[in-house]
DNA sequence: ATAACAAAACGAGACGTCTCGTCTCGTGAT
DNA sequence: ATCACGAGACGAGACGTCTCGTTTTGTTAT
């Protein structure tokens, strides 16, 4: 969110963030979130929770997006990316299965529906979003899905782009929008249903 | 949102609704939401442009998310839903198109996106949403698919509803999250590349 | 190296503003 | 005579700014 005050910056004289407030305030954040919400997360109650003066988390972030934002992100970091590597189809499963977990955390999809409304009204906030979450999330599916166009068993004009809004737009469209369940067995028919879309042949779907 | 008062009851004695202030209340609600958007929408700013007291609002209204999904819905039907039905492609590409109209409307995607929020902290209107707006933005594109089935492009053994995910889902993933264009080369080749998916064998994709 | 100093961040909270949702009025329509 | 209406007063609560002393931290002088 921002640079860290000590850390070897060059030659500046680095000015003094307390960490131990830093901390104290990403926590807050994190429980207010989990037991009370978005709507209800309020620049004073992490104040409050924190111990810490209004003015300190105002100073340090621009907004309470972009508070939540990294609250968001330092407590996605828990489940760790599965390696699988065995068939693109059970590689772009995991993966799914990955990116659902991510999602429904306690903390994940209230969450996740709050910032995205708040994209509209912010633009830096958006830039810093589609700059940095957004690729991050895709980055391994795409990678997976080049491992399968490398190794023949996808097209290789296939837009890898787009199987990739495909996959992770029909998670997000369930979880911000249907409320449709987000369960291993809708993984796992999305990633053969649309990996045969982009098969090269006839590729038996395993399991 | 509400039963008209007026309008045909069976014998009950309706109450009495002006049907001048609904009308202003939801118009002043679309001016400012095109004006100002969703997060500065406010319950008195509504009141005071339709000239109108607060509790009229309150009185009729559950919450500021009902009355926005109200007028949003009412100024939702000006886009006409296309009806070609040459191929099954082609028929898929117009009602992409169709959902990239109706959600890039001047009062759509930061509308969606401030409701979609609300649906994590709304039971209520969770519910709704989920009964009665997303099925019928589905319908049609579902039918779509359906018509192509018989038709012996699609297999028989194919997940309709999946798909629909798929392809609705990744306009609203780069509507709301990557804020990667809706441009007609966009739902032309989402298109192409999820029927091909689906289809039964080599079907050529038109232009 | 230690002490003294200045600068900046800190916790706390007062302040005026805004919107909330509830509540009363008096008015006008049926 | 009833009831929705426009208007707005009301207390609650959060906003973002600001001003207090206080504590921490980096620099300078001894």
């Amino acid at each position: 969110m921002r640079e860290l005050p000590d850390t070897g910056d060059d030659g500046a004289p680095t000015r003094r963030r307390s960490e131990r407030s830093h901390r104290a305030i990403v926590t807050a954040t994190q429980e207010l979130l989990v037991e009370r919400g978005y709507r209800a997360l309020t620049i004073e109650g992490v104040a409050a929770r924190a111990g810490v003066g209004k003015q300190t988390i105002y100073r340090w972030w621009p907004s309470r997006a972009a508070l939540v934002l990294e609250a968001y992100l330092a407590g996605s970091d828990e489940v760790v990316r599965p390696r699988t590597r065995t068939s693109t189809c059970a590689d772009v499963r995991a993966l799914l299965d990955w990116l659902v977990a991510v999602l429904t955390q306690p903390i994940g999809g209230r969450v996740l529906a709050g910032l995205v409304s708040d994209l509209k009204d912010d633009t830096e906030l958006a830039e810093r979003f589609q700059r940095d979450v957004v690729p991050a999330r895709r980055q391994a599916m795409l990678a997976a899905l080049e491992r399968g166009r490398e190794r023949g068993e996808i097209r290789a004009d296939a837009d890898l782009e787009l199987a990739v809004d495909a996959l992770h737009g029909a998670v997000f469209y369930r979880l911000l929008l249907s409320g449709a369940p987000l369960d291993a067995a809708f993984t796992k028919r999305l990633a053969s249903q649309v990996l045969l879309g982009l098969s090269s042949g006839f590729v038996p779907i395993g399991d």
